[in-house]
RNA sequence: GUUCCCAUCGUCUAGCGGUUAGGACAUCGCCCUUUCAAGGCGGCAACACGGGUUCAAGUCCCGUUGGGAACGCCA
């Protein structure tokens, strides 16, 4: 039977980063086995969801490339055969209607609690046969097995057994008359042909009652595979407060897909000693299956570094239209893309690499650059005499090629007996602004002669009024 | 409180009865080097604890401790 999963998100916030690893482990479920990954949205909370937080969740999908293979179903839409569902089960005496209220619910889990028990409704209207107070909507309730155990095959989680006296009658319709959850869900999977489901490890105590209701409706129970959450640096479930952020913002702070997807992928999961994995391979070797069963902690340092990995190995062309629309000026951009090659094997993150690219576009403002220590302290007395030195060998150079530059320096230096470093240091505060840059003879062509000279000589001016 | 799940370096993990317990990130040192990165080499660093089973346990079983999750007319 062909692998059928899905995603199943809530749209009442922004897809986080433990929604967006499930939807990866579906997606590579789906594309290894050849299967298919559809999208629900689970939008039965009227309150909460928003179109914002749908908009969101496919902005993110996308972002991460993570297709779907058919139009999304959203369950509200399909209420009324969630409702046709749990009534049918009324008839067959599988549910029944419960009249409580909050209040009365909330003392059953009060007493419950003093007892020792889990805090759960206590079946009052199960077998009833009281005659329903007026001028009350009843909720319907699934009638859950009462004795004996539960064993279920977790793809992940391996054999889990719950006893039955643990599950209580959950609701399946509310009074107004919408489903719940537990009832959607069961109904939307069997409806959508669902085969196997992979979801947060949270819903672990779900699958039992849910398993019932297949049951209870005679359908077939899919396979289940939960797992385990991401939690924060300090072991909880992962939240805002860990600064836990929407896909979307990891894109802004200038993370692309492919590290994501990578770090992601090796939460919880590894191919042997395997650390770079490209997407083809990782859809090749990945199966549920070999989902650890631990919860993870999220590390931004290793997300960082993988990050800076894949600009490394990004195309030019590709990194300058990421950066283009963060860069302060639009004048002189073809000097950064001239200079990519250096500029991306050092930034982590597409905004470092934005940042550092600055002193392509503009001149670098020795007001600034003059005040912070670090670079006073690289400059001295023999600084202004290289400076001079090095404006001869900017209108000396011929060619005004990378090699040209690179052998014409290096010969000036060993001439005069200077070290290259010393000799370079205060070219390279000059020219870019700062003690880091890439390459200077790099830099130096990328700029041109006639630039190269220009900043020269406003540095060595600044430098006199001192 | 009850139920369920988890437990190897700081972090992510490999290990599937016999290993000098491996890799990666982070960290520290060295090399390379025009700065910074990258890269190379090396260091520090882990089987939570206690019982079993076994000739042999990180690996299997049982406790303890510690973490986590779930217990809604939320999803």
């Amino acid at each position: 039977m062909p692998v059928v999963v899905r995603f199943a998100p809530s749209p009442t916030g922004y897809l986080h980063i433990g929604g967006a690893r499930t939807a990866l482990f579906n997606w590579l479920y789906a594309r290894h086995t050849g299967g298919k990954f559809l999208l629900r949205i689970e939008d039965t909370d009227r309150e909460r969801s928003s179109q914002e937080a749908i908009n969101a969740i496919f902005d993110s999908l996308k972002w991460l490339e993570l297709d779907w293979d058919e139009p999304p179903v959203f369950q509200f839409a399909r209420a009324n055969r969630h409702a046709e569902v749990a009534h049918k089960l009324v008839k067959e005496g599988l549910a029944y209607r419960c009249y409580c209220s909050k209040e009365e619910l909330e003392q059953m889990r009060a007493d419950a609690m003093a007892n020792g028990l889990p805090p759960r409704y206590n079946g009052y209207w199960r077998n009833c046969e009281e005659t329903p107070p007026k001028g009350i909507n009843p909720v319907i309730r699934f009638k859950a097995p009462q004795v004996g155990k539960t064993i279920i095959n977790d793809m992940v989680q391996g054999t889990v057994e719950l006893e039955n006296s643990q599950l209580d009658d959950m609701v399946l319709l509310r009074a107004d008359g919408t489903p719940t959850y537990m009832l959607s869900v069961v109904v939307d999977d069997h409806d959508m042909g669902i085969t196997h489901v992979i979801r947060g490890d949270d819903h672990l105590t779900n699958m039992f009652r849910q398993y019932h209701l297949f049951k209870a409706c005679k359908w077939a129970v899919p396979e289940f595979a939960h797992i385990p959450l991401i939690h924060g640096a300090d072991g909880a479930k992962l939240s805002k407060r860990h600064g836990a952020l929407g896909a979307e913002q990891y894109k802004e702070a200038g993370f692309i897909p492919e590290s994501m997807r990578n770090y992601l992928l090796r939460l919880g999961w590894a191919h042997g000693n395997d650390e770079i994995i490209s997407t083809q391979q990782a859809i090749e070797w990945f199966d549920v299956c070999d989902v650890g069963r631990s919860p993870a902690r999220f590390d931004l340092q290793k997300l960082l570094n993988l990050n800076g990995h894949y600009i490394r190995q990004s195309e030019n062309q590709r990194l300058f239209d990421l950066i283009y629309p963060l860069l302060k000026s639009d004048k002189f951009t073809d000097r950064v893309f001239s200079g990519m090659t250096g500029l991306k094997q050092r930034a982590k993150t597409i905004n470092e690499l934005a940042d550092s690219a600055s002193f392509y576009l503009e001149r670098p403002s020795f007001d600034e650059i003059f005040s912070e220590t670090n670079l006073q302290t690289r400059l001295n007395e023999s600084s202004l005499v290289y400076l001079a030195q090095f404006m001869e060998i900017l209108r000396k150079l011929v060619t005004f090629k990378e090699g040209e530059i690179d052998s014409f320096i290096r010969s000036f230096c060993k001439e005069q007996c200077v070290k290259l470093n010393d000799f370079l240091t205060p070219a390279r505060i000059a020219l870019t602004g700062s003690h880091v840059s890439p390459s200077l003879f790099e830099v130096i062509n990328v700029l041109g002669r006639e630039e190269c000279m220009g900043r020269v000589e406003a540095c060595i001016s600044y430098f006199k009024t001192l």
